[in-house]
Parts: C-alpha cells; sequence; structure tokens
DNA sequence: GTCTATACTTCGATAGAC
DNA sequence: GTCTATCGAAGTATAGAC
C-alpha cells in the first residue's frame, strides 16, 4: 500500500503538479479514505520524500542504462526529453524551492546524477580512444539544460526554433557517433576526432 | 491600487511560488482585507493573466535594451540569468501547465521573445558585416536554456559543473564579441569570424 | 472602494472505534 | 490497517452595508 501511494503521488505530480498532490487526491487514487496517508507518512514532506528517493533509484538505472548503449550521448538525450521525466524534475524541482527537506534531497541527487553522467562520458570517449576535447560536465549540462527545457516548453505549446534546435542537435550527436567534428558553427562535444 | 494588486503578485509569485498566490496573501501585502482581491479581479487567472500581459511588457523593453547593448550576446545572457527574471519564467511555466486561460498567454509572449531576439540577432551579425553561421533560432534557444536552468539550479543549491559551464559560456561569449573563433569544442554561435 | 459577513470547499493532522 | 469523526486553518467567491 506505501509503494502504490508513493507510485500514486508520482504519477500526481507528473500530470498535475505538486499542487495537487494532497491526501484527498491520494487516497482517492488507491480508493481509499484519505486518512490512510497519514498513516503510512507521518507529514507531506516524508511522503515527497519517499517519492525522491523511489525515483531516484530509477534514474540511477535509466543513467547506467544509458551509458552502456551503443550511443550514450543520445541515449542520454532521450532519456532527459522524456516527458514524463522532465514534467516530474520540473515539479520537483519547484516543491524543493518550497521545502527545506525537500531540497537536501533533490540537490544531492541532481548532483549525483550529474557526476554519474559526466564519468560514464569520460570512460566512453576513452574506451574509443580519443582524446577529451570538451569538459564531461559542460556536456552534461549542455545534454540535460537543452533537452529538459525543449520537452517543458512542448508541454505549454512553445515550438518556435525547437525543430532547427534538434536538427541540431541531431547532427552534433551523429557526428560525434561516427568520429566525425560536429557541423561548423556546432559544439564539438567530448572528443576530438580521430 | 489595481497596480499594486499586480505587483504583489508578481512579487509573490517569484519569492513562494504560485501556490502561494492567494486572496489572502496579496491582501496583506497591500494592508487590505482579501475580499479587494475580487473587486478588481473577476478570477484568479483574470489576476494570473494581468501579472503576465505587465511582466511582458516589462521583459519586451529588457530584451530591446540588451539587443541595442555592445555586446548583444553576453546582455541576453545576463538578462535571462536575473535570477527574479528566471523563477518567475519558471513559475509562469509551472502555472501555465494548469491553467489553459494562461497557457494561451505564456506560450504567445514566449514565441514572441524568442522571435525578437532571434531577429536582434541577426541584424547585429549583419551590422558587423559577418556572414550567419550558427541558425540564430538555435543560438536563442541555446543561451536562454542554459542560463535559465543555470539559475534555477542555483536557487536549489545545485551546483555541480557551473563554474565549467560558466567559464565555457564566457569564453564563447568572449570570442564572438572580439570576432574569434570559439575554443575547440565550442559552440561557434552566431557569425563567422572575417 | 473598502468593509463585514457568510457560504462552501479543501487542506493537513489527530483521536479513537473496529 | 482502515475507518468515522473532528479540529483549525486557509482557499475562492458572493452579497450587502457604509
Amino acid at each position: 500500500m506505501r509503494a502504490e501511494l508513493i507510485e500514486a503521488a508520482e504519477q500526481i505530480l507528473r500530470e498535475e503538479g505538486y499542487a495537487a498532490v494532497t491526501s484527498r487526491t491520494l487516497a482517492d487514487r488507491v480508493n481509499l479514505k484519505r486518512q490512510i496517508v497519514h498513516y503510512y507518512f507521518h507529514s507531506m514532506d516524508e511522503l515527497f520524500i519517499a517519492v525522491i528517493r523511489r525515483g531516484a533509484e530509477q534514474m540511477r538505472e535509466r543513467i547506467q542504462a544509458a551509458l552502456a548503449s551503443d550511443e550514450p550521448l543520445r541515449a542520454l538525450w532521450d532519456l532527459n526529453s522524456d516527458p514524463a521525466q522532465a514534467s516530474l524534475s520540473l515539479e520537483l524541482n519547484a516543491l524543493a524551492n518550497r521545502r527545506p527537506a525537500v531540497r537536501a534531497e533533490v540537490s544531492r541527487f541532481a548532483e549525483e546524477f550529474r557526476a554519474m553522467q559526466a564519468k560514464g562520458l569520460v570512460e566512453h570517449v576513452q574506451s574509443r580512444g580519443q582524446a577529451q576535447r570538451l569538459h564531461p560536465l559542460v556536456a552534461t549540462v549542455l545534454l540535460t539544460s537543452l533537452s529538459q527545457m525543449l520537452t517543458l516548453e512542448s508541454a505549454i505549446d512553445v515550438k518556435l526554433g525547437h525543430a532547427e534546435m534538434l536538427a541540431f542537435t541531431d547532427e552534433c550527436l551523429r557526428a560525434f557517433a561516427e568520429g566525425r567534428d560536429p557541423p561548423l558553427g556546432a559544439p564539438g562535444f567530448l572528443a576530438k576526432p580521430a
């Protein structure tokens, strides 16, 4: 039941925002009375932290899978472009802004995942026998910021420049995968082609 | 009084999030009773839309000022890195996600400002007698996404990679201003150096 | 314009029956 | 474990006095 409540909370968080996560909306999803929430969680803070920790475990696995794929850069781009992932991330950030107890958890995991991605990219470049070019943390920040921002804008019908940006990104990812230099005026990303 | 309420709403939106913008917190800021909000605005949607339109006018002026400066690219970066601007933008996005009436306004202005910045960058490059390289919309999306995301992360104590990203960006902006090619592995941004 | 008064809803949280 | 009952606080909104 506790697990079901956490799952329901994550869904509501994604679909309707943190303001909609209340004891009532939660209990409705599991077809129980709203007091049940307080039985499993002493406070809403505790519930949110449980959601974060569970989400973090899943995210850790997804990042590892992406880094283990043939094209880690593109897999990470796709992962961060997942609308569910992006809106969950947005809501948790907004929540972190107003709940100190939540902030500590969110920033801890955010930094863990950033470090993880950067480390994975370094190893990928090394495994291809290439030299590092762009700082791995810079590449990671670029990748996650752009993909998440584009996804969030799409959710509110902002689309000007998206086609151009996606085409640009795709060309960069393709060039990197094939060991070519990126197009003129584009980020050279991680590695220097052989 | 109407103007004061709009100003108060914007402040609360920035400082405490959209969930904190209620008739009570608003009225407290202007030292009146909470019913006053309903006298000036028929609904909360109407209030939010008034906030958006007023904010949009200011944003329009700031973008124009940035584009008219010596270093438009850097001025735009600084503008989007303003914590007040970034968190207001985040809250309006979150609000737009849940209030359809708000969404239409937000996406309209977001696209207007994006087009405005892109057009300004094109004119700047032309005035320097340079050839276009990176698509102006791509440059605009890159600029705003990165600066806003970094600012938002700072607000929740996420800082891993920020120093590297800022140093990288600064070097790109400097190279562009001085008509040099950007550092290896970096975005070439807008123009091809003479 | 601003107030008091009020209606109705929802929130988080606790106490105690079963 | 899940329920009923209840609390105090806060939310949007309306009616009507001054």
